[in-house]
DNA sequence: GCACCTACCTAACGTTTGTTAGGTTTGCGA
DNA sequence: TCGCAAACCTAACAAACGTTAGGTAGGTGC
């Protein structure tokens, strides 16, 4: 149920998604919701964390699984094909996260934004460590651009093309940290 | 009218924001709509399609002020100031474009599919003038980074802050051409 | 002064929405 | 076998939605 709410979410956004579309999607009746949920509103609350549950699930695994990793390029590579992992592998929690969070009503966003802050303070710490060398006041916005990069990949990246979800984390990593022009040399340095 | 309803697509999308409001917004009410256009879609392909022509017309303009502009980095970066200026300082069409297009029923959509793939084939095409060395292949892909890192910016962007439009398209141009280590060095080469 | 057009309003319509009260089914534990 | 709670349904509610038919105010041209 909560699956199927994740999915009318990305294709429809939070108004336009109605309890009846939900209900009739898992075969059930719409008042049937409010068994489990109180309110329309509480149920996407459980949708929109999840989402970020995913993401931060994910960034965890990698930052254990990478402990001993001393190429910091290579730590980097493996939380963006984390984060695009999270986008595409996982259901549709976090990319219902992504595309529909600002289509939600104020009240349940900000009961929302905490969560997100700490995935933020995440990566704002990776790439701390990352590039010790950037400006302090420039790592944030540097992780926006990084954000834009990744998570507008939905609109546009099919799973099933030529471009894996490994050779798309590699591009945008590359990307990220020498710029258009290296994008020829990707892999190159493995 | 249409600017009250640019705004409210901005803040809400395309389901959640009613005629009634736009009404209210402007002063009149909501049956008086019907007189100006045919239906809400109609409003909304008329708002979508300023959205892209904003742009558009700022990719002219400065496509002739940089007509004999031998840096092709600045070329990029002119460009790039003026999908940003698009987004922040025409209106609110173009943010009502980027926020709320995929809000929108497919329909609609549609109706404005072909006027986005002028605006990309643009850009598309500019890129292959500024990194001629870059495989075709690669370029489309290219310009969706880009495309996420400006886009994006409406998220989080403030043009009262401490960071002007024209430093936030140097940081984006840099950051694209050079990646994220160069983002300390911007405008040094000026 | 008359006709006419544009811009707006009033008042309702049918539909759909989130939500609720009360009843029914199902399955498990004692 | 009985009881009970969880899971679901039925049927409706008030509110809000896009939309429409018919009417009104104000200005323009003749």
């Amino acid at each position: 149920m909560l699956d199927a709410a994740a999915e009318r979410l990305v294709a429809q956004g939070y108004t336009a998604t109605t309890l009846r579309e939900i209900a009739a999607d898992i075969g059930i009746k719409a008042g049937s919701i409010y068994h489990h949920f109180e309110s329309k509103e509480d149920l996407f609350i459980e949708v929109f964390s999840r989402g970020i549950e995913v993401m931060v699930d994910a960034f965890g695994d990698v930052d254990t699984a990478m402990n001993g990793c001393d190429r910091e390029s290579d730590r980097l590579e493996a939380h963006v094909r984390a984060h695009l992992g999270a986008l595409f592998e996982h259901g549709s929690f976090t990319a219902a996260h992504v595309t529909a969070f600002f289509t939600a009503p104020e009240e349940l966003r900000s009961a929302i934004v905490p969560l997100r802050d700490d995935y933020e303070h995440r990566w704002n710490a990776l790439l701390a460590d990352v590039l010790p060398e950037l400006d302090s006041a420039r790592l944030p916005i540097a992780r926006l651009f990084l954000f834009g990069a990744m998570n507008t990949t939905i609109e546009w990246f099919d799973l099933s093309g030529d471009l894996s979800l490994d050779g798309l984390a590699n591009l945008i990593t590359v990307q990220f940290l020498e710029g258009v022009d290296a994008l020829n040399l990707q892999r190159s340095t493995r």
